[in-house]
Order: structure tokens, then C-alpha cells, then sequence
DNA sequence: TTCGACAGTGAATCTAGAC
DNA sequence: TGTCTAGATTCACTGTCGA
């Protein structure tokens, strides 16, 4: 057993092999994103006809779930015996894994403290208009058990989150721009680099100066980028030469911040949009309402997905109400009227008021 | 076995023993709101009710992950049973238990569609400031296994979102006010009644008029109110009395849109098909008229029969627009533009047109 | 220099209906 | 069950190029 961690290193090798050689109790915290087990069955091409770029590296080729639990278990395992007593573990994952890896974790006595979505502000669309957009990401935060008393840095979560209590979900973009690695030809090194804004935000609501910050899947490094430039030591794992050699390239040019200076980048606020279809669903202007112009010259009758129904005409408030009056274009929340105690009154009054009750909340 | 469904009815019993009684493949879509067996008031019981023996923290033990899934084998698959093969089933959960849904949905064959994550506007606050504010409840969409031709209301979904495709993360309020279900003291009648925005947009994302909709643990009936609203036919499932008993009230109260007032946005698949030839013989596009692309790159000519020619090529306008750039498919309604007074117009929004005209004549 | 048009792209389990 | 083909389908952002 080596007495010494390797500390601000990035190891060649196989996560659990190289685990192993670490002694137990050593890590305070574990960053984990490991493959998802996408199931892609052919190729996607967008509207235009291009071709999407999928993940097919043999690194995310699994045989069935039965292989992927039992890989999971063991690098799981051996993260566990790693940790402190009190340290704490983030796993990354998709709909595709992040369901068996939530249950691994339980099975193994961590204790979930959080799930916590990354929403995307700019994911790709679903092309093919079969499912939701597929725009979130699922991170679980664990402590190492029960008992443990682990980290949780609430005043800094909450000074980067406008003086209100940080949430589950966090809206953040992806890794796109100068931040996106890339080889000689331009092309990304790497098919799923995280944004630095993400471990930014993990390192800092859960650990400190000087914690010791363990990735077993550290690609192209994005967390040993982060720990560094926040002052925390990493110990990085990756299997692939090219990744690692990418990875420790990019921590050797990283610069931790001086010491003392501010760390907290403020979040980015949220800008409520409020679809008209909003007001549907909650109630506000319930399916079936019958709404009029200010003069009540023309009038539609209100969907449940919210689309306005004129005659034969169908769309949402501002089309009809541009169709309506021939005109080429028209502001539906101005234009369309809802009576109340004999009163016409503007969605946009209706729209204030749900904004308002949100921001009571 | 029952030859009859019992539809719109809500029944008093276990789950699984009355689901049991319904015929196999007979349910068009499934919400389901399973127990998370989460410790309230100091105690635990388990799926069945019973209280766990010893001290109030026993949630982590295996024994305990073990019967949960045991129950949650047990009532899924009866679930699946009782799917048609086209059905989909959505699961709602939090982080103490939507793991293990996930993963044994996996294992049942079920196929995810989409975890789709539904973020409270009003969360309760995290008081002792140890985590994240818990602000979001996890949903797992599922079809019934790979293979299933599900439904998915993709327009009326979009129409609902301003126009863009509908997220996987869905902004919507706690169930409180006068939606909320109160006993002659006042208080609310059930821990974790859902609200009705969010039944709203499962049930018009997922079914249709008149589908089959089960929930084999009602509580007390957003579900069957929102089904009835949006003339859905239901099946309710509910062991507890009391929950039961208001249930059946709420749906007798509760009154359907009328007819036409509860049809959404149809998908342009099921908008009456217009051949081009139509176009071409009504006169829309004359014979002769010279159609280009987008970036008039390549034209053809338009034939009397309503095919298209370009040098030696002749076809339909989606086999043409695919040969000229040697694409495996093309839309040629979206391909294909005419030029008006400068302006380069799809054959898409003349098709429009001619069905507005038809529609009004 | 600035602005607009256009092209490129991101962890994706991405068709339906007739024959 | 498979095969074939008509035709349905994208959002936010970055970077480049030309006027």
C-alpha cells in the first residue's frame, strides 16, 4: 500500500485497478461521470438533413443492464471505501443509467442527500418531434452513510443564488465556444465535456480550500480544472491516453485563484417566460373561455393546449388574432380580452398576476 | 374474468388484486403515484400498511429497499399486464424512491421515453439549511416495451410551449388554494395531492379523447377529475376509505369541456392529405412553374400531372428534391419554394392555404 | 468597425402507415 | 411478421464571411 496520495496527479489506468492502489478513508469528495449506456439503434439527421454527431465510442458499449450494474458496483464500491467517513460523491447521468446508479448507490449505504438537475439552457432539440426535449441532466449527491456529517456550503450557495436558498435544479449551459476542447483539426476531443460552470458550482457547495477531490472518470478534466482553480487537490483517473494526456495538459495551464479572493460567481437569474399556455393549465383562463377583442368585434374560444379555435381558424393567440384582423402580425396578450364581472380585461393583466404570485414563492 | 370495463368508476381496494380483475392489454395509458414510503409523523410502514418494528430510521436498511421493490415488481407488472402494447405508463417520484421505479421499469421491459422533471414554482423551504432546496418531483414516461407505436402529441404539446418544443423540465405550482382537498377541520385531506396543471399536461401529451386511463393509486382523484375534464374514460384504484370516498365525489362534481372544446392541436399527419397534383390542377402551382430550393441551388419544372422534371430526372416533388442532393429522403413540401413578387414561398404554406379555403367552403 | 446572413452543432435510446 | 415509401421534423448559441 503507498503511503503517499498522488496528489494533483492524473493516473493512467482502469478507475477501479487504480482505486485500489488508494488508501481507504483518503478523499473528502468524488466526482463520478461515467458512461451512460445510450442505446443509440441508427443514425439522426436534423430537418436540414445533417447528420448528428451521437455517442458511439466503444467506452459506452455495454451488453445489457445485468453488465452495466455489476461495472457499476464496483467502481461504486471501491469510490466508497476511498472516502471519508464524511465525504460525499456526485454521479452525472442520463434517464439511460442514472435510474441503476441511484439504486446501486442505496444498496451500497450511501445515504442520498440531493438529485439535482442540470437544466440545460441550450440542449438540442428532438428532431423527429416523438418525445420531450430531452433538456436535463440528473446528479445525485450522496453522502458516504447515514451518519455521516458532511459538507454543505450553505452561505455560499445561497450569496450565488441572489440571497435566496439555492434549489435543486440549475439551469446552466453546455460546454460550448473557446471552453470546448479540440484536436488539430478542429474537431472536440471529447463527445460529452462537461461545462466548467457545473463543477464549479459542485466543488463549491460541497467542499473547501484544500479537500482532496477524487475523479475516476476525469476525461478531459474538467474537474481537475476546477479544483484547481479553486484551490481544492485532485486526484484524477482516466483510461484513455488521449483524454489524459488532454486533461493533464489542461490542469498544468489552469491557475488557482489567489487565495481569499471571491469565488462566487452569481447564478444566472432565470427570466420568467410565461407561454399562454400557462394560464390554461393552471386555471386561470380554463379550456372553453370565450375571448374577445376590446371591441368585441371578433371573439375564439380558448383550447386545452392552448390554442385559440376561430371558425375554422386554429393557432396560438397572437396567429388568430393576426388572421382575425388581416393584419400582418398581432400581439395577442393585448389584443385578446377576457370578461370578468362585466369587465374586459387583457391576458397581460392575467399574465402580471401568475408572475406575481411566482415571485411570492 | 370481466368482460366489461369498469369505466369511470373508482374502486376500493389493493392495487394489485383489483388490477388483477381488469383483462390484459385493455388500458391505454397509466399515472401512477406510488407511496414513497417516506417517514411521516415518526412512523414507517411499509407498501402494505404495516408499521416497521424498532426505531423510526429504518428506511436505509437492504431490508427495507427490498420490500419496496418487491411491491413495486408486483404492482408494475400488473400494470404492464393490463397495458396495450401501445400504452405508456408515467411514474411520478422523488429521490427516495424513483430509482428503484426506474431501474425495475428497465428490468420489466418497459421502454423510457423521457424522465421528465417538474420543478415547483412554491417549494418548501430546506429549514435546517443542510441541502439543497428539494424544489423538484422526478416523472418517468415509459412505453410499454421497445417496440410500442406510443402516443405523443407532439403539436398540441408545442402549441402549449409559445410555439417551442415542450422540455423535459416543466415550471408548475404546489396544489394549494381551493384545488386543495380539506376535511371538516381544515386540514388538507392528503400529504401530496397533485396539482391539476400537472394531470393537465400528462393526460393532453399522452392520450387521446376517449382513451382508457388508469391510476391504480388515486388518492383522492387529480387524475380521474383531469380525465373526465379532457373526456378521457377512467380507472381508479384506491385502498384508503377516506381518499377513496372524496375521490368519487370530486369526479361526480367535476364537469367535461364540451365536445370540440377538449380537441387539441391535431398532429399534420392526421390533417386530410393534399396530393401536390391538387395544387397543379386547381391552379395554385401552374404546369410549367419553375420551383428552386431554399438557396435556389437547384430548380425543376413543374409537369401537368404534378410531377417534377429537372434535367433527366422526373418524380415526386420529395423523390426529385431527394436526387438533387443526394439526400436518402426529402420533404418536398418544405423543399420546394415558389417565387411571389420576389419573395421565395414553401409549397408548405400554399398546401395551407388550400385547406383554409376548404375548410371555410 | 459593425451588422446581418448563413452555416455549424450539442450524452439522442428520434416515423407511421400502407401493403 | 417484414418491406416500402411518403413525408414529418429543430433550439440556442457560436463562429465566419462579406458588405
Amino acid at each position: 500500500m503507498p503511503v503517499e496520495l498522488p496528489l494533483d496527479q492524473i493516473l493512467l489506468g482502469d478507475c477501479v485497478e487504480m482505486m485500489r492502489l488508494l488508501p481507504a478513508g483518503s478523499v473528502d469528495c468524488v466526482f463520478a461521470d461515467p458512461p451512460y449506456n445510450l442505446q443509440l439503434r441508427g443514425e439522426l439527421r436534423r430537418p436540414d438533413d445533417s447528420l448528428v454527431d451521437g455517442v458511439d465510442d466503444d467506452w459506452d458499449k455495454f451488453g445489457d443492464f445485468a453488465e452495466y450494474d455489476r461495472f457499476t458496483r464496483e467502481w461504486l464500491s471501491e469510490a466508497r471505501r476511498v472516502m471519508r467517513k464524511d465525504a460525499t460523491i456526485w454521479v452525472i447521468g442520463s434517464y439511460h443509467n442514472i435510474f441503476r446508479i441511484g439504486t446501486i448507490l442505496q444498496d451500497l449505504g450511501f445515504w442520498i442527500l440531493n438529485d439535482v438537475i442540470w437544466r440545460k439552457s441550450n440542449p438540442m432539440p428532438n428532431f423527429r418531434g416523438r418525445r420531450f426535449t430531452n433538456a436535463h441532466e440528473t446528479m445525485i449527491w450522496a453522502a458516504r452513510g447515514k451518519n455521516s456529517r458532511y459538507r454543505f456550503n450553505y452561505a455560499a450557495m445561497k450569496a450565488l443564488n441572489d440571497d435566496v436558498q439555492m434549489r435543486s435544479d440549475w439551469l446552466l449551459p453546455l460546454c460550448t465556444g473557446g471552453e470546448r476542447l479540440r484536436n488539430a483539426h478542429g474537431l472536440k476531443l471529447h463527445p460529452t465535456q462537461k461545462p466548467e460552470s457545473l463543477l464549479h458550482r459542485v466543488l463549491l457547495a460541497s467542499t473547501g480550500i484544500d479537500d482532496i477531490v477524487l475523479d475516476p472518470f476525469t476525461g478531459t478534466g474538467t474537474t481537475a480544472a476546477m479544483a484547481k482553480r479553486l484551490r481544492r487537490r485532485f486526484i484524477g483517473i482516466e483510461r484513455h491516453p488521449d483524454y489524459a494526456e488532454a486533461a493533464i495538459g489542461r490542469f498544468r495551464r489552469e491557475r488557482p485563484l489567489a487565495e481569499g479572493e471571491a469565488v462566487a460567481t452569481p447564478a444566472k437569474r432565470d427570466v420568467p417566460r410565461v407561454p399562454f399556455g400557462s394560464l390554461v393549465e393552471q386555471g386561470l383562463v380554463p379550456p372553453g373561455t370565450r375571448l374577445c377583442d376590446k371591441s368585441r368585434r371578433v371573439s375564439a374560444t380558448v383550447s386545452p393546449d392552448g390554442t385559440l379555435v376561430a371558425g375554422s381558424r386554429r393557432g396560438s393567440i397572437h396567429q388568430v388574432g393576426a388572421q382575425l384582423t388581416n393584419a400582418p402580425s398581432c400581439n395577442g396578450w393585448t389584443f385578446w380580452h377576457l370578461e370578468q364581472e362585466g369587465q374586459l380585461m387583457p391576458l397581460d393583466t392575467l399574465r402580471d398576476r401568475l408572475l406575481a404570485v411566482r415571485a411570492e414563492g
